[in-house]
DNA sequence: CTGTTAGCGCATTCAA
DNA sequence: TTGAATGCGCTAACAG
């Protein structure tokens, strides 16, 4: 038995001169890399790069370096991103597939890395996480109604994708729900981006067809959408009042008026790795699970009647 | 010679079976990695996500892997990634230091890792990037004057970081070049975080001496200011107007009244891509480059005079 | 130009 | 319990 506290010593000395493991030759030899890839399609939105953070932290808590990219929303680069992942011999895998599917799909496939969904997703055989976007539409239209608003617009995402098929079908039922037409010139289609919103909004109010309210389908939408109606001139809430769904940043500043249905991003994040971390460590064969995550309402100052923002609620979640 | 056609079918062929050579077998024996570490203080806060956004870009079109590490603010995170980083054999790099110094200087010179630190760093023997801080107050500082405001306050950055303390100097240059007095009431220092803000604006409010103008040190310093004026129901721009330092996000939605200094943060990410990339490719010995890059004001609505918010500036850089 | 071999730094195995 | 040998998959060097 070594003495304990020359073992110290000896390590100390060593390592304060400059040595550590070479985790690369330790990789080749187990057959393992402690490495995790995140593949988002956009680290600036705040909705990804709260996922991220949250997954983030759970994955370096349990002793994995994770490998973070950005595809830019192009289904070209996340392929290539993910050649460089499956090359680097990642042990796991959290994907938010960009609009485009490209040729991800039968990638992950022929990989065979054990790999987590989060948002969109393409495949029900590997575990996959999302909002119940169609009950935040039944939020954000339930709202509405009854704070007296019925006539109600709504610039949706594409529909090749999940939350954006799933976000305009929940409009739909919403609506039908509480006895409400469906007028298609009060509806729009986006790409999820801010120009996407902004031109979407602008073509329906140069259509002549206003709406009393609007739903944005994610939060860049919203903010495109709010920035067409400022540009406009459109009085907000006197005209049109807005909703969205997704959390930006510093909300309450954007909009003392703008409600919310917000999915728990960072949470989302953390079981996300959890999930990619039980698959890593155990049994691959278990069939995959959907986690359907609830959406929270955030209502902003006119709902709230008349408390002031930056009260007690959780507007101030950024907090 | 092998015929192309040939060699294509065969690549194809082996590459369709599902083959990628192993990258951590190839950077063992090559002894380089192609992988570069980016470590920020918070993948949240929009400017350090333009930055990585900009180096990223660049790195990933000249072949390197980036590993992405959020310290949180966290010295004792930090240090723990660089471990990491340096025993996964990075060959490069990125580091916006957080705030508390701790180990990493120890850790930075011993690793003899080719580094280019961005907007904060402690070590004058590594390349560097930064905004000219010091330009930033006085644009800040002589457009209230320019616009008749006099009795301006401060939120500062903490003076244990380089912007911290250039911007402070900056201020109170700024003043002295106007001849404005320096007022102690009407400063006070905060974390760069948005509860910092919060609450140093609170404790001047509440202090009694509310300044006419206010400068907000870091985006999330002016976010928490704003947050703080609007709960205590001050009216902006009418008893304050408010000026900060980088980009948000939306920053038209939030404020129409808010002006900025702000920094080309994607550029400040690629160049130091391109500083970190010519080191691992070439001379080592060069000696130290520190590159400082420009602010650009950007005015809020009362300072266009009449122009409309969304008009044709640089207001809608987002987009 | 093609084919063979040695070794990168570890972790595992087997021998002592 | 401790020490030496083997090989992970690749590439660079070398020999044919």
């Amino acid at each position: 038995m070594i003495n304990q506290k020359t073992l110290k010593k000896v390590q100390d000395a060593v390592h304060s001169m400059g040595y550590a493991p070479d985790a690369t030759a330790r990789a080749l030899r187990r057959q393992t890399n402690d490495l995790v890839g995140i593949v988002v399609p956009d680290i600036l939105n705040p909705f990804f790069a709260r996922v991220v953070k949250g997954a983030e932290a759970v994955l370096y808590r349990e002793g994995f370096t994770v490998i973070i990219c950005d595809s830019e929303e192009d289904s070209r680069k996340e392929s290539a991103y993910l050649r460089v992942l499956y090359e680097r011999r990642i042990d796991g895998l959290i994907l938010i597939p960009s609009i485009e599917q490209g040729q991800s799909p039968g990638m992950i496939t022929t990989m065979r890395i054990p790999t987590v969904f989060v948002d969109r997703y393409f495949d029900s055989s590997f575990d996959s996480i999302k909002g119940n976007n169609y009950h935040a539409l039944t939020l954000l239209v339930s709202d509405f109604v009854q704070r007296g608003y019925t006539d109600i617009g709504f610039i949706s995402g594409p529909l090749n994708t999940l939350p954006g098929r799933e976000r305009y079908e929940g409009f739909k039922r919403a609506l039908l729900q509480y006895g409400l037409e469906l007028d298609d010139s009060k509806i729009r289609f986006a790409d999820f981006s801010i120009e996407g919103g902004y031109h979407a909004m602008l073509d329906m109010i140069e259509g002549g067809s206003l709406p009393r309210a609007i739903i944005g389908a994610n939060n860049f939408t919203t903010v495109g959408l709010l920035r067409a109606l400022r540009q406009k001139g459109i009085d907000i809430p006197g005209q049109i009042i807005v909703s969205g769904i997704d959390e930006l940043f510093y909300d309450d500043l954007i909009d003392p008026y703008l409600s919310l249905a917000i999915q728990p991003a960072a949470d989302m994040g953390r079981t996300a790795a959890e999930l990619l971390i039980a698959r890593v460590r155990g049994a691959t064969s278990d069939r995959p699970r959907e986690m359907v995550f609830e959406f929270t309402m955030v209502r902003g100052r006119e709902a709230n009647s008349f408390s002031a923002v930056g009260s007690e609620n959780s507007r101030n979640a950024t907090f």
